[in-house]
DNA sequence: TTGAAAGCGCTAACAA
DNA sequence: TTGTTAGCGCTTTCAA
């Protein structure tokens, strides 16, 4: 309890927290009359000290409030089982990746370590600051560095890329088969009778090209080549708004698919405002099923990529490089369902 | 170059990539034909080194590709220099703060470490992960753990609570007035004209006590009490939204002061559907001024709290804390403004 | 089942 | 200005 008993409340009136010396082995194993070894062997579960000597020396741990310190047992470690996550802070769908990631990484014995991707921090700084961590493996969400340098990183370490394709060979890619996706999204529009159906793109998002590849392909299909109509979006919800905007000035179609989500919130904001109905005069799809997508108020159809699930082939397929394991693709691809809500309905007549 | 040059692709066809053992200080000193302790200064930015040595490292350091260990780093160095962050991966608003922070943070010498609250991930479990990195102090965004434990945690390192209230004696808040807030909201719409203006709370969200207190008072204050209304709210756009369907069954007020903005995005858009215009037939006013309140099709107007100042006052109250500063007060609290956009005007009359 | 001892890659005295 | 050396707190052989 060293440390933790004297309180110096007289000199100042606040109570001074005291960083002082964090608790060691040492002091855990002087306490419990063992030595370190023994202690540490405790703490990591492992294998070579009796049940009484791990109760004893797990209760005096607890006693002391010991906690083991990670900088040093990562060092120390042969591995440091540590997978290193780049996302960005203020994406939904990022949230419920990461989220599945730490549910996926525990059970293996691998630890995550978060780094952000933000307006002033890019997707390369954010790279390297896992690399210092010495992090065995990276799973990168949302943008990317340039493809060189990506390469490099991809030399140093396996790199699992989520959401998108890569034009590297170097790098593992778990993601949603977004040609799908539209298709379905498509088929769904034009078996409930519409034929006008464009496109919201989202630019140079991540994902962006293969969705709008696959909207094309999917009107091609179904002989509605002569509608494909594609609108420049991007990625967040006033994209949607402005391509509504300027499809509300044009002219009304039956439908829309959009790039993702939140580009469709924007897309309905902007209808709703305007008088337009949904699915009344026009039908919406999104894509991705984030958590704004199944918000009561918005009851939006969308093409579900399965966060949980990327997540945790994202994870595995890094533990699969790490471990060794023949792996025959460079590529998983998940198949998308859709979600029929209530932003979508029949054709009007 | 060790371990780069060689490539084994004829085993298998795909790139292998050899995480091998990273280079060390080592290494960079053996080829540059110094001693470890030089290349450490160089790496460090530390004096004790010749323009030229220091030049010549640095050369061989970025030829061979060196990152120095941040594990062995943070093990050796007599601080840290590490604050933790906790957070929630789905706020906006702690995004913006989570951006500051880092910004704030790196000119100090300051490193940051985030870790995730989720569905999964309590918020103990969050600062525990915090503590084993031996952070120096915490920055705590967002839903925090049971006072008791709080307490307990701030016995041990510094702790900044960002934008809520807390009756724990040994933690900085730092946080804008909320009372102030809401009485800019209150005014505001008075001066419009507006005398039946209720609020959408933040039931049991961060600071949405303070909100609701803030409210109360303003309305009193501006002889409104006798039409003070509470409606009960929650910190997402679903609860904005189920709010508005009650209100809108029952009664049509003046204006809406809401808990945040997520809430008020909710707000709006049933009333959109229900075919209430904004601020047409209802002024609504959010809190946070996140980044979808300046969306352009929601032009939200909103209390800003400033996220960045927010994120600066934090990080220096814990600096100040670890640099054993004196600091009068154990709460700092910000001036909210008010940012008028689109989604308030004058009273119907 | 337990303990002694040698690192992990770095920092920071201290000496040269 | 440079090099030597002793840790930082842990893991992990290897003996006892």
């Amino acid at each position: 309890m060293r440390n933790v008993s004297a309180r110096d409340v007289s000199a100042s009136s606040r109570p001074l927290p005291r960083p002082g010396r964090a608790l060691t082995l040492e002091d855990v194993a002087a306490r419990a009359g063992v030595s370190r070894a023994l202690v540490s062997i405790v703490m990591r579960e492992a294998p070579g000290a009796s049940a009484m000597t791990r109760q004893r020396v797990l209760a005096v741990a607890e006693e002391l409030g010991y906690r083991p310190d990670i900088r040093a047992r990562l060092l120390a470690r042969r591995r440091t089982r540590l997978l290193g996550v780049t996302l960005a802070l203020n994406n939904p769908f990022h949230a419920d990746i990461t989220e599945g990631i730490y549910a996926a990484a525990e059970p293996l014995g691998y630890q995550v370590v978060l780094s952000a991707v933000t307006g002033t921090r890019e997707p390369g700084q954010a790279v390297d600051t896992l690399l210092s961590y010495r992090c065995e493996a990276a799973i990168l969400l949302g943008a990317l560095m340039p493809n060189s340098a990506l390469a490099a990183v991809a030399e140093m370490l396996p790199v699992v890329v989520v959401g998108q394709p890569t034009s590297n060979p170097g790098v593992d890619v778990v993601r949603a088969a977004d040609d799908q996706g539209m298709r379905l999204a498509v088929d769904h529009l034009v078996e409930l009778g519409h034929r006008s159906i464009v496109h919201v793109d989202g630019g140079r998002a991540p994902g962006a090209a293969a969705r709008r590849d696959g909207y094309q392909a999917a009107m091609k299909q179904r002989g509605l080549a002569p509608t494909i109509q594609i609108f420049a979006g991007g990625d967040a919800e006033d994209d949607g708004a402005a391509a509504a905007r300027t499809l509300a000035a044009a002219y009304i179609p039956d439908a829309v698919v959009t790039y993702n989500d939140r580009s469709a919130v924007g897309l309905l904001d902007v209808f709703a405002r305007s008088g337009i109905t949904v699915p009344g005069n026009i039908s919406v799809v999104g894509y991705d099923d984030s958590q704004v997508a199944w918000l009561p108020y918005l009851r939006l159809t969308t093409v579900s990529q399965d966060a949980t699930q990327l997540a945790s082939l994202a994870v595995e397929r890094a533990v699969a490089r790490l471990e060794h394991q023949q792996i025959a693709d460079r590529e998983v691809t998940l198949t998308p369902h859709l979600v029929v809500r209530g932003t979508t309905g029949p054709a009007r007549t």
